[in-house]
DNA sequence: TTGTAGGCGTTATCAA
DNA sequence: TTGATAACGCCTACAA
């Protein structure tokens, strides 16, 4: 069916090896056989078979990612980084998407991805519930090396993460800073360690502010606008001397938005908003969204370098050094849900955890 | 380095066809030998080579998706309905990211696939611009079946789109139905195919309700909520006495709100306004928007089961009956933009395109 | 500078 | 019911 090396050498009157070394690119060959094995190839139409290559050589040149929830920016972003690095690295990617459910079996996942040799893994799903409990030395034992996005560091693993306390941190302080104190919180579930690590940032801004934190003070969304909209509802009631909310994300920020105005509120005079993201359209909310904005195209794009970086490692020595930690930092995005003039100032502090990366060898 | 079928076949004292058969649960076995071997494969941690399989059995059960845009939520729900056909129907998928630029070149990717042997590729990016003219007889005839997204239909392709010409005449028409005369446009880049086909559809009903439509109505933007801002501006300028937008999706759709708030409009009254999309945050705008859903989730879907077809057809017999068209229609969602008061009902028409997911063979 | 032999891990063919 | 042998398409080692 397919050309093979055989057909071209047959072609060209060359053996299959002259053939290889031409499509290669290595070794020395005179101008004249690299000539007529290049038109042989031209003329047969010969595409190389990469099963047939990996199969000899051990490696695929391909990663395995495995994502979730793309409705998402976020996650969306991530894969964008990762895709691209990905291709810029030489590789290829075979791409996988797991349920937002604890239940869900990963090993067929994972088994895909072994079957198919992939030189490494990218997990991006968010750490949720126990959907990580399947992480165990005799799990991982079986598989190339893996990068985990979006979790609690843990010795003997990589781990890249956006520094999501600090950046709830940013948010409270910025309000802290303009006069609120009865601020409130709409949180992401809290079966998300994201979630969980916001609202910890969170309440240490108030502690060191020394506010109080009272239980009416925090309510739990899903990440949806919807119920943003709901939990906008319920502090209302159960808060009603609300002055500032922070949000999980800028999807609830925009239904708590909507319900400020119902309820004829101010913004950001009666009741200042901050989200986090920094979706595309927050600017264009009503008014616009001050929000925490996370680099999660970067996220990705270092996630990739990370593993390639362990893949070459592994193949060099047999050292296993798997742990590493990359920690990116977040910006405030300043617009008038916080501060009511038009305004779009980045503050950008000093970067603590700096990262570059790094480019191809 | 990797357990082998030889390997277990050793330690359980049978041959390596043996093995083959247990693991791919072929040929009769005796229950006996089968325990054996199954312990064997147990103890060794045997895991099959799929690279290897494939280059016997001349297929690598794995598909390729070019896809692009995963910013926006359109192109997400496709890849989601993708991702998720794909894996009930036992393939891996390949994932490539095309920029959004005429320029890019599309045979690496092409040939990254062939080279990975898929058998099959989905051509998820959008018509803009001439990135469709290296679909061509001499292109297609070294790759393996295609299913093409959102595209002209043409003779020869195999093409899954929605029929966003429809979908724009119920926007309109649901406008001209409501009273309204003076009915602008905010379209997507007319570079992309679907733009035309929308704003196409908007003059359609406008024509057949005796309307006019100046160019002063017809403004272009480039689908963000930041071009939806700009857009409305320039409308308000050039056509003042405007009653209703059609917006050529939802992003922009939020930005035109935004500058109608800004500027003392009420909204449904003083002017309305129509999406396309249906974003998970439509229903927070303010006020709420009435928009045009797409089944973009079934869009990919469908068009993974269309492949699936394909490439069973071309194994059995060589006939090449590859042309085939599917166009999903769309759903009216009418909100508080249009009719100015709670309401999320949605209009439903007889489905003159419908159709099936078949289940797998 | 070029060629030959052997093997990567699996499945198909044909015997036993 | 099982097994030996030959592919699948390519690359590495070693010669020539």
């Amino acid at each position: 069916m397919h050309v093979t090396l055989q057909d071209v050498a047959r072609q060209a009157g060359v053996s299959t090896k002259t053939v290889s070394r031409v499509v290669n690119n290595q070794g020395e060959i005179s101008a004249a056989t690299r000539q007529r094995v290049q038109q042989a190839i031209e003329q047969l139409g010969y595409r190389p078979n990469f099963l047939a290559r990996s199969l000899v050589s051990q490696r695929s040149s391909t990663l395995g990612v495995v994502a979730s929830g793309l409705g998402y920016f976020g996650p969306s972003s991530t894969l964008t980084g990762i895709e691209q690095r990905t291709f810029e690295l030489g590789y290829s990617l075979l791409f996988s998407l797991l349920p937002h459910s604890d239940e869900t079996n990963v090993f067929p996942i994972l088994d895909s991805f072994v079957a198919r040799r992939v030189d490494g893994i990218i997990w991006a799903v968010s750490e949720i519930g126990n959907n990580r409990t399947w992480i165990q030395p005799e799990a991982l034992q079986g598989l190339p090396p893996v990068v985990f996005l979006t979790m609690e560091p843990k010795p003997g693993l990589s781990v890249v993460t956006v520094d999501n306390r600090t950046g709830a941190m940013r948010a409270a302080q910025h309000l802290v800073d303009l006069g609120k104190r009865r601020i409130a919180v709409i949180t992401g579930p809290l079966a998300w360690w994201e979630s969980r690590e916001r609202l910890a940032g969170f309440k240490e801004v108030m502690q060191k502010a020394n506010l109080e934190v009272l239980p009416a003070q925090v309510v739990e969304g899903d990440w949806t606008a919807t119920s943003g909209r709901r939990c906008m509802l319920e502090l209302l009631e159960q808060y009603p001397q609300v002055e500032a909310v922070v949000a999980g994300n800028d999807q609830m920020a925009l239904g708590a938005l909507g319900i400020a105005h119902q309820s004829g509120l101010k913004v950001p005079d009666d009741v200042a908003f901050v989200g986090f993201d920094n979706v595309p359209d927050s600017p264009c909310f009503w008014p616009p969204l001050t929000t925490v904005e996370q680099h999660l195209f970067e996220v990705g794009a270092v996630s990739v370098q990370m593993l390639h970086n362990l893949i070459a490692t592994r193949q060099d020595d047999m050292v296993e050094l798997a742990s590493e930690v990359r920690l990116l930092q977040t910006d405030l995005i300043i617009r008038e849900s916080t501060i009511g003039m038009p305004a779009d100032k980045v503050v950008r502090p000093v970067e603590q955890d700096s990262f570059k990366i790094q480019p191809p060898k």
